[in-house]
DNA sequence: GCAAAAATAATAGTATTACTATCATATCAT
DNA sequence: ATGATATGATAGTAATACTATTATTTTTGC
């Protein structure tokens, strides 16, 4: 499993980069620290300059794997994403109770997120902070109809199908699959980021995790 | 009521703003044709700038009434929270079981925006895109502990704590109610959003709008 | 081992942004 | 009429988000 693991890329819309960072040494580079900078610094402050400064290399030479910076956080956060369906088809495919699996799916979605030895060059968690206070400004944009024409958003796109699917499975007359299963995507999301800002505004703390609200929340409706 | 509502003013947090925009004719005038500009353009796009010579004033006039574009975005979205806060205030007062109080309430913070006539100089519906597009922008920035001490998302969070409480009075017992009233409040802009851009990631379309989904969510999770 | 190709680095330059500062002019209140 | 306040015009700055060009390394194919 370790070693079937290692061999596993975690696949993204060719047209984000101009050139694959995956391949070669520079490219993972630019991908671990910019996720180290972007965490760190937060979005608009980070620019390729810096990012240049930091990992000993040139600002044009990071201009020839992504374009900008938003197509970097395209990048990542297709990474992200592309990380958790694979986490989630992994753990759910073996489940054949329609109800256990959904559980499960809504564990793995919602849960803060723990290091993934397979990819070394990426932080997990700090990417998953990444995602948290970053992934809705890359789609909060004038450009989001063409990009999404050219399929940037396709993994989180399917990602909520999957679990649209499987809220279906687990009762087929819901009326509303697709809007509980974005619901739980970015509302996942929101509590957590409410969780380290606006600790009023959310019930998730400690003990009860945005994990527990919405498997309440969830399990609750599909029952009835 | 007409008239009663003609004199009624959203009070903004006076830290937002160097000068009140409403205090004088420019500063409407800012107001008003910032709405339009943000809404047609983008926040991105949007300059001091470009606003000034739309409306035929200064730049640095502009920067008399807001200390840059950032605090104009906290002033419009708290202008529409607490234009929200005042229309749910004013119909729920009367509703005397917790309920419907409840169910009017989603209704007013899930249905799309229709024009007030009492505030002349704002669009309303415009600002309502505004928010769909850029409000979580106000907050996922690097600043948010600071300005939210400041008491800049103030109207917000009492917001989402009347919700809270009118969610406490039909269900005691629930565990999650400023979850569930943050989800609300996020999740329907969110649903807005997927309605106009990925339409396959909802159910909500034109029958089917967002405070039908939201009503049935929150009714069948407060009954059992 | 060497030449060609590819990748990276260095440098310079551009338009725009997001301001700040200063001074001039218009309006308005007493 | 005077002084205060609001607005306008102009200029300037540092940073950003690039593009273009040329130089230098590194890789690779034979």
């Amino acid at each position: 499993m370790e070693e079937l693991l290692q061999s596993v890329k975690i696949g993204i819309n060719e047209k984000i980069y101009v050139k694959d960072p995956e391949s070669s040494d520079l490219g993972k580079r630019i991908v671990q620290e910019s996720i180290l900078m972007i965490s760190e610094m937060g979005f608009e402050s980070f620019t390729f300059k810096k990012l240049g400064t930091k990992i000993g290399s040139n600002e044009s030479s990071i201009y020839r794997y992504f374009e900008n910076k938003h197509k970097l956080l395209l990048y990542l956060t297709s990474w992200y994403w592309g990380w958790i369906e694979y986490r989630l088809v992994f753990s759910t495919n073996s489940i054949a109770d329609a109800k256990l699996k959904l559980e499960k799916a809504i564990e793995i979605v919602t849960k803060n997120t723990v290091e993934d030895s397979a990819f070394s060059h990426i932080n997990e968690p700090l990417l998953n902070k990444i995602v948290i206070n970053e992934y809705s400004k890359s789609y909060l944009t004038k450009e989001v109809d063409t990009e999404n024409k050219e399929g940037y958003f396709g993994i989180y796109k399917r990602l909520v199908n999957r679990i649209s699917k499987m809220i279906t499975n687990v009762a087929v007359d819901y009326e509303y699959p697709s809007s509980l299963a974005s619901t739980i995507l970015e509302g996942s999301l929101h509590q957590h980021f409410l969780r380290d800002h606006f600790s009023s505004l959310t019930d998730c703390h400690e003990d009860n995790d945005p994990t527990q609200y919405f498997l309440h929340l969830v399990f609750t409706i599909l029952k009835s």
